[in-house]
DNA sequence: GCCGTTTTCGGCCCGACTGTTTTCAGTCG
């Protein structure tokens, strides 16, 4: 009789590859290497990490050639980490270059040209040894480098700091909705529900917070605690674990009996705040609100279990209506919730069609037809605008007033093809450093959107890049004000803007401005956009697409938009497409 | 490292901005 030894073959996801040849760029670029042969592992990884298939299934039907930017060595490589994890030539190089070092590339203002003299010059290894270089002021002596440049990398490191702790929704996420999946899979698991500030849609995430309903609770902690994705055991014991993912971040794991889970949905949702103000209410009608229950107070003293197994019900003991989780911040919505006012949040089934995504006519990596097919067929889209950049931004080979022409009548071709679906003629416009635009109105004028964004010039102050902005929504073909405060997550803070005053000047030209759903923008942001509420402008949640998968990021958009209170008919491209191109034309 | 109707070798999207320059290198998108 043979015995199947159950040995599990570590093997890697589209999304680790990925991670491993923007590592190998990286690496690449540092020790100074051929760009184009580091552009070729970028390209590379960028084109796995938005591959709608799995690259494994590429694999064994021998087609991973087909994927454009895979030839020959890469397909040798992916072979090699899909069938063993390694590859020899991969891990050589991680020898050549200390993490630490790479980890200075995340610093603004660091590319590799100076991360490398950095390196070999004065044997800077890790952030620290950054720090304590410019604190001896040792770097000034060198050519190329003043005070200047002290005091930008001094803020680089400090907001690298400040960021690091947390990881973005968009990978956060992901990795939860993973984990729950193979907790979901624990023979006696019943429900798993990932809360927390995930749950709350917070656009970064410090660790997951998973609850879980078993048959066998002590079984299923320690069937957790052995999951391959577990880097490190913190903590673990009868009902509960803490441990380190590979990723890098804490995930804890309770088992709640059937009776309490609605209890402890609610407490370990939060906000802590909001969860606090819900307590009050509790102990006003003399109950005691926990993560087991909502109890009542006995004349004998003693806490009565009344209910629990449902979230509903503990909202409904002190009064309130259901509060939906990404409003939960103590921020009014209890008052509202009393009343029974609570506005009724955007959801993804209301979005109708998307306003910002790339072709490969500049940027982005699929066709127009691609995209359009992805928009109709999965996304379930009524229309979609296609919106390439303009000269001015470089490296994404912008559309000159004559290729823009052409693409106009591209997109007029394939309407006529279309059923009950078009496609908007865009563009997004650079913004140059004075407010003009890169493209002439007797161009924009031809098009059904126009978005205007800023890609160059972001350190100008405050007036200068409000006066800019203001300048190019001024422009009457103009619509859409993208990514408005041209934040990055974790990456670069929002430039120098008012955005208030951009709001209202918005408001008053009857512009609107963009909520950027990629998860690493998110911008406008969830307090902006009550802002934006509350001055009564309307909003559109783009992707800004470079692919057409990317286009799935509009739920990172939907979730932000409902931290920001944002309803559906605030929202035009919730609105169907008659209305929304007369609102075009009218404004 | 990829790619091919000018190519199997020799290209490979580049403009704006910053900080350091005194004419430009590095970074960013």
């Amino acid at each position: 009789m043979q015995f199947t030894l159950k040995r599990k073959i570590k093997t890697m996801d589209n999304r680790e590859i990925a991670q491993k040849f923007y590592k190998v760029a990286d690496i690449l670029e540092v020790l100074g290497q051929n760009q184009f042969r580091v552009n070729a592992y970028r390209r590379a990884a960028q084109t796995i990490e938005s591959l709608p298939e799995d690259i494994n299934e590429l694999y064994k039907q021998n087609k991973l050639t087909e994927i454009p930017g895979i030839g020959a060595g890469l397909k040798e490589k992916i072979e090699e980490l899909i069938t063993s994890a390694h590859s020899k030539e991969i891990d050589d190089l991680e020898k050549k270059v200390p993490i630490g070092v790479l980890e200075l590339l995340s610093i603004e203002g660091l590319g590799p040209k100076k991360v490398k003299f950095l390196n070999s010059k004065l044997h800077i290894n890790s952030i620290n040894d950054l720090i304590k270089l410019i604190k001896s002021h040792r770097l000034l002596k060198f050519k190329g480098w003043g005070e200047k440049s002290e005091i930008n990398i001094l803020q680089g490191v400090e907001q690298y700091k400040k960021f690091s702790e947390r990881l973005p929704l968009g990978i956060a996420l992901p990795i939860a909705e993973e984990l729950a999946e193979k907790i979901k899979n624990i023979p006696g698991v019943k429900r798993v529900e990932i809360c927390g500030s995930i749950r709350r849609r917070r656009e970064t995430i410090g660790d997951l917070d998973l609850l879980a309903i078993s048959a066998h609770p002590e079984k299923t902690i320690n069937s957790f605690v052995h999951l391959s994705v577990i880097k490190q055991v913190k903590a673990s014991g009868p009902t509960k674990a803490n441990v380190v993912l590979k990723q890098g971040i804490e995930a804890d794991l309770r088992v709640i009996k059937p009776e309490s889970f609605g209890a402890a949905m609610n407490y370990f949702t939060g906000s802590k705040a909001h969860n606090i103000h819900i307590r009050k209410l509790g102990q006003a009608r003399n109950l005691k609100i926990n993560e087991y229950g909502v109890f009542k107070k006995e004349k004998s003293g003693k806490f009565k279990f009344l209910t629990g197994a449902e979230e509903i019900n503990v909202f409904k003991s002190v009064g309130l209506s259901y509060i939906p989780p990404e409003i939960r911040e103590d921020e009014g919505e209890i008052e509202l919730a009393k009343q029974n006012k609570l506005p009724r949040l955007i959801e993804d089934k209301d979005i109708k069609g998307d306003l910002q995504c790339h072709s490969e006519a500049s940027d982005g990596a699929d066709s127009i037809e691609e995209l359009v097919a992805y928009a109709q067929k999965v996304m379930g889209y009524k229309y979609l605008a296609i919106t390439d950049h303009t000269p001015s931004v470089g490296v994404t080979h912008g559309l000159n007033p004559k290729r823009v022409l052409e693409q106009i009548k591209k997109i007029d071709r394939l309407n006529k093809k279309l059923r009950n679906f078009r496609i908007l003629k865009g563009m997004e416009v650079d913004i140059k450093a004075d407010g003009q635009l890169d493209l002439p109105d007797e161009i924009l004028k031809k098009l059904d959107v126009v978005i205007a964004a800023i890609h160059t010039g972001f350190k100008q102050p405050t007036e200068i890049m409000t006066e800019r902005i203001i300048k190019a929504i001024r422009n009457p073909y103009v619509k859409i004000l993208a990514h408005p405060t041209g934040r990055i997550i974790n990456k670069r803070m929002p430039y120098n803007v008012d955005i208030e005053k951009v709001i209202l000047e918005a408001k008053k030209l009857n512009k609107i401005l963009e909520l950027n759903a990629y998860w690493n923008r998110l911008d406008l942001n969830d307090v902006n956009l009550k802002l934006v509420k509350k001055i009564g402008l309307k909003n559109v949640i783009n992707t800004d697409a470079h692919a057409r998968v990317e286009l799935k990021n509009m739920r990172y958009g939907v979730m932000t938009a409902r931290r920001g209170w944002v309803e559906a008919k605030d929202v035009i491209n919730a609105w169907p497409m008659e209305r929304l191109l007369k609102f075009l034309k009218k404004t």
